[in-house]
DNA sequence: GCAAAATTATAACAATCGTTAGGTAGAAAA
DNA sequence: TTTTCTACCTAACGATTGTTATAATTTTGC
């Protein structure tokens, strides 16, 4: 298979990156144990035997896409907070949200792999990803902590429980089934207004 | 195995009962497809060739008991409704978040089961099971629209929105992993403080 | 166009999967 | 006691799994 593909980089790499995008789809689509290398093959025109020379194993194969799903994520809430230094502790969380669920309902499927496929991966990816997704929600904690220096946050509101309220009605937004018709940008407005001015009328 | 039971209860029912509880533990810990036949029978001091006595097949075993965790669920959240039914919407919601939580956490892993093998189980399950949460997710529409009727909800929160973001984030909670100590009715409490009034100071 | 290197295919392996048929031990019924 | 039924076991089946060694085929460098 003669792809196109630019002069200086790889048939290699070429392979290699399809396979990861293909696979990412799977996981999502059947999750990690019903993927098989022979389904995987499949979707890349290829067969199993040929995947061995991309990837030393199944779950190396794996845990590659799952740990590039948080870091997707990752790089591209903090870029865009790095475009927003200077502004106000609520808006950069905004700005978060926004980029947060774009990412997650972009065409590629890493991201949406990492959230499916967590929980259903072998013990030892498991804990490995831990640490990724760790640093990750570091980013949360901070925002939330400087919106509350900020006096922004009542005091009431245990920060902790906030950070995984916010990541998990994010997240959850991959189990919605419905033809919702809401863009990321659209989810995050009404999640945010949700999370900080509260549904009650004021 | 002569287990204590009462004189009225065959063993038939015992085992299969026993089975299921088992089954649902291992569903939430390993997943759907990394749980075989030969692993439920040892954890249930049996050969996996005994479990067609009780279960037609491994997806029926399945299904039943992620059918099981929607309608515990919906059953313990509708009792809770019925007793406080005269009680101003707000106060039902925060019933039913409570309810909610505390099911989902109790020492029985059939909701639990239903919430993290949803998307890895087998597309004809799968879609028996749609038509059961849907029926859920009624009871959280209907609570929502009371509230909104009563004025409780500002005009420009959209009532779907609101649903998934309330259901996504107590089913996340699924996710936490650390020693958080929160129990399930402070949870609510956070849920529904910050959803209805907001994180923002007043 | 030719040799070398890079990439994929072939074909098999041991293990494990869900499933089934037939057998067995013990309790209940007669 | 004898018979019947209940609950489970044994042992195997074909299919599928991840994986590997080896062979065939492209693609690249000269």
């Amino acid at each position: 298979m003669a792809a196109n593909r630019r002069p200086d980089e790889r048939l290699r790499d070429v392979s290699r990156r399809m396979i990861l995008d293909r696979t990412a789809g799977l996981l999502v689509r059947q999750g990690y144990g019903a993927t098989s290398l022979r389904d995987i093959a499949q979707a890349c025109d290829m067969k199993a035997g040929s995947l061995y020379y991309h990837f030393e194993s199944k779950d190396a194969l794996v845990e590659e896409i799952m740990t590039e799903g948080v870091n997707r994520v990752e790089a591209s809430v903090l870029k865009a907070l790095e475009g927003a230094a200077g502004a106000p502790p609520l808006d950069r969380i905004r700005i978060a949200m926004e980029v947060h669920l774009k990412t997650l309902h972009d065409k590629s499927d890493y991201g949406s792999a990492h959230i499916r496929c967590f929980a259903h991966v072998p013990a030892d990816i498991r804990n490995r990803l831990r640490s990724n997704r760790a640093r990750y929600e570091e980013v949360w904690t901070r925002l939330l902590s400087e919106a509350r220096a900020a006096g922004e946050i009542a005091g009431d509101i245990d920060l902790h429980t906030l950070k995984f309220a916010i990541i998990g009605m994010m997240n959850w937004t991959l189990e919605w089934r419905m033809p919702s018709g809401l863009r990321p940008e659209q989810m995050a407005d009404q999640f945010f207004r949700v999370t900080f001015d509260g549904a009650r009328p004021r």
